[in-house]
DNA sequence: GCCAACGTTGGC
DNA sequence: GCCAACGTTGGC
């Protein structure tokens, strides 16, 4: 099992209404490196839900329901972009602020941190395990 | 609002 | 294939 992270815009959409809708399909990714990630994702992986520009926390947790299927959004052909179904799991019981990720020298690698535009990034397990004991969170 | 980082486009 | 111009993201 894999572990990632997903920026989101609260403007745009935001952890609220992701539990509103409890589960859907994470659209709009139109770069290939994010898109790339997307891919290899699998059924069960879990993912950390980030709110950039506004608030730059992490809020909550959701997982991967369905691996990677054609971007329904998308007209031309072919079409090269995909999505991934999520679902919520739960909130973070303390959201994690991105100025608390940059002051823990455990997550100096954290691939949010490096590459700051890729809005789908990868996360490894000891980094996955540091952020969510900051969140005083457990998965399930 | 500004700017750094980075991706994309198009002229040559 | 290089690089300048331009657009976008996202932190500050």
């Amino acid at each position: 099992m894999a572990y990632w992270l997903l920026k989101s815009e609260p403007d745009a959409f935001s952890w609220q209404e992701m539990t509103t809708r409890h589960r859907d399909c994470w659209d709009g990714i139109r770069n290939y490196q994010a898109r790339n990630n997307l891919k290899a994702m699998q059924r069960k992986d879990v993912c950390l839900f980030y709110h950039s520009n506004i608030g730059k926390e992490i809020v909550g947790l959701v997982q991967v329901v369905k691996t990677y299927y054609p971007d329904p959004t998308v007209v031309e052909t072919p079409n090269p972009w995909v999505v991934v179904d999520v679902e919520v799991i739960k909130p973070l019981r303390v959201p994690v602020t991105l100025e608390q990720l940059k002051a823990n020298p455990l997550l100096a690698d954290l691939s949010l941190i490096k590459q700051s535009r890729l809005s789908v990034c990868p996360v490894k397990d000891a980094e996955f395990e540091v952020i969510l004991r900051m969140s005083q969170t457990t998965v399930r």
